[in-house]
Formats: C-alpha cells, sequence, structure tokens
DNA sequence: GTCTATAGTGCGATAGAC
DNA sequence: GTCTATCGCACTATAGAC
C-alpha cells in the first residue's frame, strides 16, 4: 500500500470547490480544504501557489486544445481561419459533461472580485499561447496578437453564454457565431 | 489651515510608485509607503482597497475619455466606428506628457504577476463600461460586447506599443492601426 | 487606532520509493 | 545513497474586525 493516495491534486481541486460552493471563498481556508482530505495547509500551498490557483487546475489542457486546433488549421490559413479552428477545437473539449462542473465553478468565481481577477489572467495566458502559436506558424504582428486576442474574447464571451441556464446550444455553436459577429462588427461602418 | 494636507491619495500613489521602482512591489510594504509621507498603514489601506490598488488610481479618469468618445460618435454610427472615436478619445487623454510616467509604472507592473492580474480586471473594468455605453446607445448584444471588447483589446495592445522604448507616434496613432488590423483580420479568409 | 485571523514563505525533518 | 511528497514550526504582511 502506497503511503500517499495519488490525485492528491484532483482531491484538493473537488474538496475546495464543495466547500467554496458551501461557504463561500472567503469563508473557507486552506487549511480547512486540506483538512478535509486528510492533508496539512502546508501541503496544500505546495500544489497551489495561492488560494486561488485551486480552482484553475484544467487550464493546461484546455489551452492545449486550442493550440491542437491552431494546428489542425492547413498551412497558409487566412489567421482568421486560424482562430475558427481553434475554437473548434476548444468547444470540442468543452463537451456537455462539462457543462454542470463549469456553473457551479463559475457561481463561485462569479461571488468573489479576487477570482474574477485570476480568471482574467488566465484568459490573458491563453491569448499568450494563442499569440505565441500564431507567430510559430508564420503570422506575424499586429496581426498574431490582432488574432491571439480575438481568439480569447470570442471564447470568453461564448463560454459566458454556454453556461447560462436554459442554454443547450454547443460551445462550439455559440463561438461560431460570436465569432461571424465579429466579422459583421468589422465590415460594418 | 487644512487639517489633513490635501492629495493625500496622490502623495501615496506617487510615494508608492517611487518605492515599487527602486526597491521592488513585494519588497515595499504598506507601512513603508505610507511612513514615507507621514501616514500610518491604517490610512493607506482607508484609501486603497488593498497594495495593489495604489498603482490604478488614474483608471476612473480615463475610463471616462473611452465613454467620453463614445458619446462624441453620431447617433446612429456604426459600432465600429464608435469604438473608433472612443479610442481617438483615450489616445488624446494620454498626451506625450504621460509616457514618461506610463513606461516607469508598466516597468513595476511587469515584474510582479500580482500587478498584471489587477491590470487585466482593469482592462475588463474598462470593456464592462464601454459595454454599458453601447447598450445605452442602443447596440443590442452580442454586438455591443463584441464592439466593448475589441476596444478594450485594441487599447490594450496599442498602450504596450505606445509605451515602448523608442516608439514616439501618438497613442491615437498607433490604436487607429491596430483597429485598422481588426478589419484586415476579420476580412480576410 | 489596536487587535487578530489568515495567506503565504522558508527551512528542516521524516518517510517511503527507487 | 537520491528523489519526492508530506509535515511542523516559526515567521511576516495583508487586510478586515472591533
Amino acid at each position: 500500500m502506497a503511503r500517499w493516495q495519488p490525485g492528491t491534486r484532483e482531491r484538493l481541486a473537488r474538496a475546495a470547490l464543495e466547500l467554496f460552493s458551501a461557504q463561500g471563498f472567503e469563508q473557507t481556508t486552506a487549511a480547512e480544504i486540506a483538512r478535509s482530505v486528510g492533508l496539512t495547509e502546508r501541503t496544500f500551498f505546495r500544489h497551489f501557489a495561492d488560494k486561488r490557483e485551486v480552482l484553475f487546475d484544467g487550464q493546461q489542457s484546455f489551452t492545449q486544445a486550442f493550440l491542437d486546433g491552431v494546428e489542425a488549421a492547413p498551412p497558409g490559413a487566412p489567421p482568421f481561419e486560424v482562430v475558427a479552428s481553434a475554437l473548434r477545437s476548444a468547444g470540442r473539449f468543452f463537451d456537455d459533461e462539462r457543462r454542470a462542473f463549469a456553473r457551479a465553478r463559475q457561481a463561485v468565481i462569479e461571488a468573489n472580485p479576487a477570482l474574477q481577477e485570476r480568471e482574467r489572467h488566465k484568459r490573458a495566458a491563453l491569448a499568450a499561447a494563442m499569440h505565441a502559436a500564431m507567430l510559430a506558424r508564420g503570422t506575424a504582428d499586429p496581426a498574431a496578437s490582432v488574432a491571439a486576442e480575438t481568439a480569447a474574447t470570442v471564447f470568453s464571451l461564448a463560454f459566458q453564454q454556454w453556461i447560462r441556464p436554459g442554454e443547450d446550444r454547443t460551445l462550439a455553436q455559440i463561438a461560431a457565431g460570436v465569432l461571424a459577429e465579429v466579422r459583421r462588427f468589422a465590415a460594418a461602418g
């Protein structure tokens, strides 16, 4: 029998969301989360740089979904098409199974400004990753920046809509609609 | 004679930037900033909700510059034109006199992730203000959201370029170029 | 204006896996 | 022996409560 159970991060993340949902983010201490899964506060902070970070664990994998979508676009495709491909790929990542989880998580975030800040930071990190990917495929600045920021913005707007109560379209469908709106916006006037 | 010296916030903000520049954000305590202008830590936190906030004091006034630009656009102008007008107005706000200050401030922010987070939060606040202004002038969602987010994105990208060493174009000029790039991006593909 | 809880850090010790 | 996850303790600064 192993001395430590595997999946410590995941257990901490799950317990954190439950406690935050039940009693609020500020009312929950890091020590409490750790204790609830049989660990100490010090171990919590070994896994997460700060208390907020425990809610943003999956970030890396969905950033990867964007990058996969960038790679899936044919070489020489215009930036707009590359962004569309990235959004489709991300849309596939957030399947319907994740929606309930995303809603619970978002409710916690929306109740706390410090968590909203962290979420915006993650959005910026996504844009930075997209930017690097655009540069890597030969798109120069400022086009690369504009494409990357647009991808992050469209995703963010689409995601907000995706988790709205009653919404049942897929994230990919919604994102495609928002991206079309960007085109309309830029064409008019 | 006044009981307190006026401009307490400004003196704190100025002293904070100096200390942060000289010895770093984390190495500077709120108490130290307060002491350096003859006040107590408690007074510092009466003026600023947290230590980071002292670097983001001017936010409200430049958000107003955006909103003035929105109002300056003729009724019925397409969202793209409204955004262009807002960016011109904001460009006027950041005159050349502010550039050196902005550079010093940005150097501090770039050295600290927590400050970058706050900056992104302010960018989001700007987008929210623009969103409300677009709705108020009759632009419905999702067009209003797209316009507001684009305004914030273009400003952010243009601002980064504006404070780059050696850059001497005005912010308005740079922003106009970035906005044109958005149009190109959305038209191609 | 003081008092206090909690976030977060630094360092050393321990205990298994390899 | 090394490596890594965990714990324990002391500590500071932030930030909010009283």
